[in-house]
DNA sequence: GCCCTCGTAATAATCGATTTTTTTGCTCTG
DNA sequence: CAGAGCAAAAAAATCGATTATTACGAGGGC
């Protein structure tokens, strides 16, 4: 169990990382039970019992259930009537659509984003690949551990592709994805990394959207999701 | 026993038509905000106050705050930390990025339900537009007052278009973003309905994807939404 | 006259206890 | 031995009251 905070950041929102202070409890909560959502700590499935949350996270009955319900809508936990709530289930069903949802939306999101995007996003881009290319995948030598830090450079590297996509909308519903597919991630290589060279294909993608070469971009980065989606499978048994 | 749970509706998910019956306190409060937001009772950037709502819907703090909760997710409902909640704000941007989402959304959907629907599906379709095309937009003569029943056969037509898309995570997609259009819709409309012939461009998307004819199928479609989309934009004044 | 500060009113957030509903487990039939 | 019927236990949902925070406005200094 993470017994520490790390980053409050609002509920509803991304956000200031500076905080790691005070905000309401129930945002304190939902960030954590989020990250434990998320990082497979809460399994799949797993039952949320309000009595059992109120104890780890030593609060009332209140906060846990408005961060759950705030959860709910992200498809993070699901919520039956007067049955309480359960981490998401996952299956490999669920899986395949994810993976071609994320196909579909961010092909159009990384055209759009590439056709408009100005120097500025070049730039952001070129740091978040940067940044990402030098981060150690797994933390301390372990090759199990996953590294948080690296999670979020990944994860800001691929929403910077796509946020000058000039939609809101799109953009919230790929973060989305984003987050769902980070956990079928963990959720299956629990046991193995890719062998393959993960670090090239960003660097690939990346090279190809700064020279607006579009249909190559798009090629690049659905392979890369088409790999990694495969792989993923495999560990699905 | 059976008829104890039969028509018991989580807040998160569908309707069932067997309207009315129990479920949680929270439910209800869940399903009554939501059409008093979408259908604009509740304006757009309206503080909606815990203690009002208490009043309001005849409850205690929990089922409102939990409500509020689950709509935020949905976009209809904005949560700030320790400053309660308002009714999402609408503007000019926003809907232009709606309209182009949904286009880009829809199409993408379409196509793929229109590659992977059965028979069944065909008859769902032809159902649904029938029902829409004998609905009267309006009810009891007045040109102002919304019918309901037009709005429930309204969305379900277009939802059953894409209904074999084969990504429960694109249907969500849609759905939310079919809510926020009604949103903007009445925020728009509460002055006239276009005088064009609506009914007849429903009947032609209906048959050029029982023709099974992708591009026409979606040229007609996005040719509907962007036909609403400039006459809604000009309501904006 | 304008802005800053502090106290007060209003509102949001949270808690602890109570009420409902579901689950569980056992007993009793057929 | 399967299943129906209860009753106790567990869990979810909800309430009413309390605490924390923010919004507001009057008074005072510059």
């Amino acid at each position: 169990m993470l017994d520490r905070i790390k980053s409050t950041k609002s509920a509803s929102g991304e956000e200031s990382e500076t905080e790691g202070g005070p905000a309401s409890l129930t945002s304190r909560i939902y960030a954590r039970l989020r990250a434990d959502i998320i990082s497979g700590v809460l399994e799949p499935g797993a039952k949320l019992k309000i009595e059992d949350l109120r104890q780890r996270y030593d609060s009332g009955a209140s906060p846990i259930r408005e961060a759950l319900s705030l959860l709910t809508s992200h498809q993070l936990v699901e919520r039956l009537d007067q049955r309480g709530f359960r981490v998401s289930s996952i299956s490999l069903e669920e899986f395949d659509e994810l993976l071609k949802t994320r196909c579909w939306l961010e092909e159009r999101a990384l055209r759009e984003s590439i056709a408009h995007g100005d120097k500025r996003w070049e730039e952001e881009l070129v740091i978040a690949a940067y940044r990402l290319s030098r981060a150690p995948r797994n933390s301390g030598g372990n090759p199990v551990a996953t590294n948080d830090e690296w999670e979020k450079l990944h994860k800001d590297f691929h929403l910077t592709l796509i946020s000058r996509c000039g939609s809101r909308f799109l953009l919230n519903s790929c973060d989305e994805l984003y987050d769902q597919n980070v956990r079928y991630r963990k959720a299956a290589s629990s046991v193995a990394y890719p062998e393959r060279d993960v670090r090239a294909e960003h660097e690939g993608i990346a090279d190809a959207v700064l020279a607006r070469d579009a249909d190559r971009a798009v090629q690049r980065l659905v392979a890369h999701y088409t790999n990694t989606g495969s792989f993923l499978r495999k560990h699905f048994e």
